[in-house]
DNA sequence: TGTACATCAGTGAACGCGCGTTCACTGATGTAC
DNA sequence: TGTACATCAGTGAACGCGCGTTCACTGATGTAC
């Protein structure tokens, strides 16, 4: 009625950010079609001119999400190349990332996803996969040129990395907030930096 | 109708046993009144006699599964006082009853439960903190006796100690069950072990 | 520049479905005298 | 041991609700000649 239209590639995209917002605030499952569509002020029927069903919107948000993802550790990566400056500046903005952007882990870890009811586990593992190769890469040029510490196997510190967040990010949720995910961020990376830095710190 | 009466102290373990059953299945979206009912062949109605609503069900649920989860850890930490023979049971036997129990990080890490949407989240977070309670009490206990070495504060050791199975059980879901997750915490224990153990071995 | 037509984006009514829960009713089991 | 009554567990119909999706229709926008 009212509504003016609009090009199919900006409807998408404000589909997209409205999606974002309501897994951010709902999680997965407050995700419906009615809720978006009332975001961007239309009709839940008018989406499907825009997109075939739900689960190609939720595979759009997956892509997004990966991308932004991918997108902080590049910048990370292009900001130094010293590996444990890197890391470090990686898993601060890991915490402050997931603070902002909650939709992330309550997309990638929703039962929906996980379950593959829709078929966007595939899509969920790539992001992750993408994430630890960047991290593994990380570690193992550092290890190659003398950087780091060689003893451990690149992809187990790798996904040990990932191990910093993941624990914080539940009992952060978990908490309602009042856990400080940054805190503990800072915290666990100086325990993690010393399984690689190249000179190990000896108290006793 | 056929379906013999059955005293309410049985009924509601045999819906404990079916909810179980389904979120190991299905995930908490897939636990509905009406498929527990039919599992122990009943009416969905009749469920109502044992239980106030459905939420109920979760939380029993989520008091059999926290049971579950600290019974293991007291086992492990009766049968040796030795810190790091301690740890590294209760990593392995982590794993395999994650494999086994798949229903608890379904349950612990659903939408349902961490957006507190039936009130479960408070339990929820007492199985975990009691998880690390544990974990933490055993760190701290080899740190005073002298057999691990007091480097890092034991709270953020036992979050990293949780960090070494729960990424590995979302890339082991993610895979579709392909990635070995027993494996990834030997292998994540043996990075972990160096963290903590008296005489750090060195390689280079 | 004007006209005829095709495409495109939005509408509102309707669909079938599964959900949690209520309720009056039934008949078996347990209890009191 | 028998009788009267209360409690208890199971039934099936019904409810209101939100969900994803379809469909015929409308009018604006774009295109061809």
């Amino acid at each position: 009625m009212g509504t003016p239209k609009t090009q199919t590639r900006i409807r998408q995209e404000q589909v997209l950010q409205a999606a974002l917002g309501i897994i951010a605030e709902h999680g997965l499952p407050g995700l419906s079609v009615a809720r978006i569509a009332e975001r961007i002020g239309l009709v839940p029927s008018a989406l499907y001119r825009h997109f075939h069903n739900k689960d190609e919107i939720i595979d759009a948000v997956l892509d997004a999400v990966g991308g932004n993802l991918r997108r902080f550790v590049a910048q990370a990566a292009a900001r130094t190349d010293d590996p444990l400056e890197c890391l470090h500046d990686i898993v601060i903005q890991h915490a402050h990332f997931i603070r902002q952007h909650i939709a992330l882990p309550r997309l990638l870890f929703s039962e929906d996803v996980m379950g593959n009811h829709g078929g966007h586990r595939e899509r969920a593992l790539a992001v992750i996969e993408n994430y630890l190769r960047d991290i593994e890469g990380i570690l193992r040029r550092g290890q190659d040129t003398g950087r780091l510490r060689p003893d451990f196997p690149p992809d187990t510190l790798a996904r040990l990395f990932l191990g910093i967040i993941q624990p914080a990010v539940v009992i952060w949720r978990l908490s309602g907030g009042r856990f400080d995910i940054v805190n503990h961020a800072e915290q666990s990376w100086k325990v993690f930096r010393s399984l690689i830095e190249p000179a190990p710190a000896k108290t006793s």
